[in-house]
DNA sequence: TTTAGGG
DNA sequence: CCCTAAA
């Protein structure tokens, strides 16, 4: 900061101080939303402040800005063309144009709608003052002798020197109503804009104090002169989703460099709008914003997926499909739509709301098949996916499933089983867990206190599923020393330890066949049961 | 309605 | 997983 604009500022009286800047006229459907970097920024004048004109809500009309909406421009770069700039003598009117509302709105055409998608469609004006309250935070734009960047024009008030140089400008604002101050204005040295209505232009913080409809800026630069991340949390639900705002991390000494890479866009009047418009159409051949390239992506992807979708409803009759169409239609095909990479709208076989099949629905049915499945059909497809090796005998009966389905479909024109739905190995611990606190046999009891959350076992499915747990408890136990485990046997779906505990179990509380059994042919005690446990384990099988 | 057991 | 008989 040279010492003449210095000067300027400070022999200007308080007014100079204080400017206001006004976003012009504005069409009123035009949306802002996180812009691109190739936004421009104009100054288009300096107007006459006065500490005592804050356009008390006038002016910043927040009350059309929707709260959840804010706009970011990032790695914002600039230079003013100060030579537009009108400077009175006594201070100066200045104009804080956000010009790139117009190319805002082009890119939001190509944009899919995401929730963040910010829609300012009624700022018509918006200006403020600069308020200039503590010297040290709060920059005054004044006019300099710096002719080249819009920076070089500004006094920041820092002693030991802000570099005036850094054109990178981190440029976002929320609009919002919040009734207090944006920021704690007192501290020198401000990081963070945490309420919304905040500007962050390149390392200074501008806040929009709505209540007294004034713009502040300050910066953030450390005292060390080096500018510290501008950084501007715009805590709004919408904005956490994917967007975080982009901080950058300013070197504001190394100057040159910034002045000769980044000034890519300028600060220009308002009514030059051609220019804008190349530059800004030049900036985007070179980069798109990311978060357009990436809702560009995801859009390719999705009608990637509805080709590919489309195309598998006509190959629906190949055989070599058939099984899997089989298989998701027994879930009804919902719009499941994964997003797990792996699918990347290429494999996806089925379509959207496949029909769902008619069989399928008996009167039971429909009344069993609540909301509830649905998660657990998921479920089961991550598993099917994921960790196939858990349930790896499920596409075996997925395939006889499908042969029983038909078989009843056509015979009988309805379904005798209902989905198969893979135990979990959470589900099975959980029964095994219901059986060693209740004992077998109680199987209400532990669909009831085990099984809640899961509505789609019954406590005929507990039941079934313990006998067969027991069968596989008891098989392994028998194979345990064969080497000819085949495939199935290595991709087993419980684990060893489930498997022992539920021979346990077995042991402690006998299925009641076996106990029957043993009951008609030895009648032992349930103490010897107990006491005789490792036994037990070895006769099981050879009394079955 | 729950449980057991066959399929 | 379904069905049915028995309790």
């Amino acid at each position: 900061m040279n010492a003449a604009s210095k000067e300027t500022m400070m022999t200007s009286n308080q007014a100079t101080k204080m400017f206001t800047y006004e976003f012009p006229d504005v069409d009123s459907d035009l949306s802002i939303f996180p812009a691109p970097e190739d936004d421009v920024l104009g100054v288009e004048h300096f107007l006459q402040p006065d500490y005592n004109k804050c356009f008390p809500g006038s002016v910043l009309d927040f009350n059309t800005f929707h709260s959840h909406k804010c706009l970011s421009i990032e790695n914002f770069s600039f230079a003013v063309e100060f030579d537009q700039i009108k400077i009175d003598s006594e201070s100066l009117h200045s104009s804080l144009t956000l010009e790139g509302e117009r190319t805002k709105q082009e890119v939001r055409d190509e944009k899919s709608k995401g929730t963040d998608d910010v829609a300012c469609s009624g700022i018509n004006k918006l200006s403020g003052t600069v308020n200039r309250q503590t010297t040290d935070d709060i920059f005054n734009l004044a006019p300099g002798s710096c002719n080249a960047s819009f920076l070089g024009n500004v006094d920041f008030g820092y002693p030991q020197g802000f570099c005036s140089t850094d054109l990178g400008v981190d440029l976002s604002f929320a609009g919002g109503l919040g009734p207090k101050p944006l920021c704690d204005w007192n501290s020198p040295f401000i990081r963070d804009i945490q309420l919304k209505n905040s500007l962050s232009v390149a390392g200074h913080n501008v806040g929009f104090d709505q209540k007294d409809a004034k713009l502040m800026i300050s910066s953030s630069t450390g005292s060390s002169g080096c500018s510290g991340s501008s950084t501007a949390c715009l805590n709004d639900e919408n904005m956490s989703d994917d967007r975080p705002v982009k901080r950058k991390r300013l070197s504001s000494c190394d100057s040159s460099k910034i002045n000769s890479e980044h000034i890519e866009s300028k600060i220009v009047p308002f009514n030059e709008g051609n220019k804008v418009e190349t530059l800004v159409t030049e900036k985007r051949l070179r980069k798109p914003p990311r978060r357009y390239s990436e809702e560009s992506i995801e859009q390719k992807s999705r009608s990637n997926f509805k080709k590919s979708a489309l195309k598998a409803s006509k190959d629906k009759s190949l055989p070599s499909v058939c099984h899997r169409h089989q298989w998701q239609k027994k879930l009804k095909a919902a719009p499941i739509v994964p997003k797990d990479k792996s699918f990347n709208g290429g494999c996806i076989q089925v379509p959207f709301g496949l029909p769902i099949e008619e069989g399928h629905s008996t009167k039971k049915r429909i009344c069993w098949e609540p909301e509830e499945i649905k998660d657990n059909r998921i479920l089961c497809i991550k598993d099917k996916n994921d960790v196939e090796s858990f349930s790896a005998e499920s596409e075996d009966e997925n395939t006889e499933d499908e042969c029983v389905t038909k078989g009843n479909t056509t015979q009988k024109g309805n379904s005798r089983r209902k989905h198969h739905i893979s135990w979990t190995l959470s589900e099975v611990m959980k029964l095994v867990e219901g059986v060693s606190k209740y004992g077998v046999g109680r199987w209400t009891e532990i669909k009831r206190l085990q099984f809640s959350s899961s509505s789609h076992r019954t406590s005929v499915d507990l039941k079934d599923k313990w006998r067969n747990l027991l069968k596989a408890s008891d098989t392994q136990l028998q194979n345990r020393r064969k080497v000819v485990l085949g495939r199935k046997q290595a991709l087993q779906q419980v684990p060893e330890s489930v498997l022992c505990r539920v021979r346990e179990l077995a042991a402690i509380y006998p299925y009641p066949r076996e106990n029957k059994s043993k009951e008609t042919c030895s009648a032992p005690t349930t103490s010897s049961f107990k006491s005789s446990t490792s036994n037990m384990l070895v006769c099981l099988p050879t009394v079955m």
